[in-house]
DNA sequence: GGCTTTCCTTGATGCAAATCAACCGACCCG
DNA sequence: CGGGTCGGTTGATTTGCATCAAGGAAAGCC
């Protein structure tokens, strides 16, 4: 389990610069951060932290992939949060984790002492407005994830799952999500089991399914080719192409 | 579908003054929001508005208890939204509804014209601040209700729901949730299942199998007691007490 | 090279919840 | 009063996914 660190970085050179919590701050702000900042690294499987365990910091995803997930005494296992970069970990006020955070891909976080962030959401109210957006936006994202663990099949719970990560691929490639796309899974199939509320079986046997009937192709068992992303989408079970809110 | 409305109130009376977004408001502000805002009432079962639907207001509910709900084109649903009084309706900056509102009881909501609204976010940090810590509640029981559905039985989905109501009986009677709790079931055993991702059927079955083994009684469909709420509990599925956050 | 471990696939079987169906009681209304 | 609707219960049957079980491919390591 090792774990390193990395030097503090310039926030204007940072890839996250426009979507996270401090997407807003001027140059004078920035400073502020920089100087209650730091990096951590970790890899892919490590532990970020335990639910329960004490949390002295808040973070904003920089680069990879972090779960939340929740434990039930018996050992059953709901994935309840999918942290991409820019998105934040942590809730200002809380100073224990209320869930296990984990690096599904090696992963870099930039960390805020929560001390003193809280003091400056204190005195900027933009950073609050940024955190509200986003975890009204988290919000909406965890009512969708209701509707697929509540009423999809597992087909449909699969197709909706690829259809995020092909969707997020294209974004990456500066593409409207349609024709083909082509992406790695940055899940196992026990993690895609997590997130979707099945067991890694069906996961496996549900992607192959799909492969048999076209509507992706595999190469190994992580990269897949979606040759037609609406296709798909009309496996999702989802309305419309897509839910249009301003 | 009739719908009624009432005058404007007094904030300094009103009944979740302590709990919604208006709560750390002083008499200034509190005049401020008086101009912007009015009172609907619903009778239960009526439409508060559609997804989709513009929507030139945002609210807190008052009195009774409002239901968000997705509906797939087949017509499966999953309420994806649970509002209680002093709960926050719609989101500041969408100008159409996310999700079917309906009154699952009647119901009265305080609605803020939207465009006055956000311009006193703009100027009122604290109202931000507000509803940042309303909206990471939800979002924590949003995450609750993804384990519910993701990995519960039926039976500790049910058990669950009641807890829920249990223990927000036993607080307005102003008492510790525990030992015996009476109160009536705000929802139809459709609605229920709507919540839980089940049956109709489902509930109806499990309920019946609570109350042959001793953990409910129910006086009509309604009215319930739960003679022991830890027994409950342990019905649940969930670990511990309680989850002490903070 | 052979060993283990991790991740994944596929098959056989079982079971919890969905589906299909009948019926009950309360209430409303012409 | 009889008929309709709404909410709820219960039974019979089906089915989608879980569970149990075996084995394959790739990577790391002695």
């Amino acid at each position: 389990m090792r774990e390193s660190s990395s030097a503090t970085q310039d926030c204007g050179a940072c890839p996250i610069r426009h979507g996270a919590v401090c997407s807003r701050c001027d140059a004078e702000e920035l400073r502020q951060l920089e100087e209650m900042k730091y990096y951590r690294s970790y890899q892919a499987g490590q532990t970020v932290i335990w639910s329960g365990d004490p949390m002295d910091f808040v973070a904003s995803v920089v680069f990879g992939i972090a779960t939340l997930t929740q434990t039930m005494e018996d050992g059953r296992r709901q994935m309840v949060g999918l942290l991409l970069p820019s998105d934040f970990v942590g809730r200002p006020g809380r100073t224990r984790a209320a869930y296990d955070v984990t690096a599904a891909t090696d992963l870099v976080m930039c960390c805020f002492r929560r001390k003193p962030f809280e003091a400056m959401m204190q005195a900027t109210p933009h950073v609050v407005q940024r955190l509200l957006e986003m975890t009204l936006d988290e919000l909406d994202a965890a009512r969708e994830w209701l509707l697929l663990l509540g009423r999809k099949t597992a087909r449909e719970k699969i197709a909706s799952l690829l259809a995020v990560f092909a969707r997020r691929s294209a974004m990456l490639d500066q593409q409207l999500p349609a024709g083909s796309i082509m992406f790695d899974l940055p899940l196992t199939r026990e993690q895609m089991a997590d997130y979707l509320g099945l067991t890694l079986e069906t996961v496996s046997r549900q992607i192959s399914a799909l492969r048999r009937d076209g509507q992706i192709a595999l190469q190994g068992n992580r990269r897949v080719t979606v040759p037609d992303f609406a296709a798909l989408l009309a496996v999702t079970g989802d309305d419309g192409p897509d839910g249009l809110l301003d």
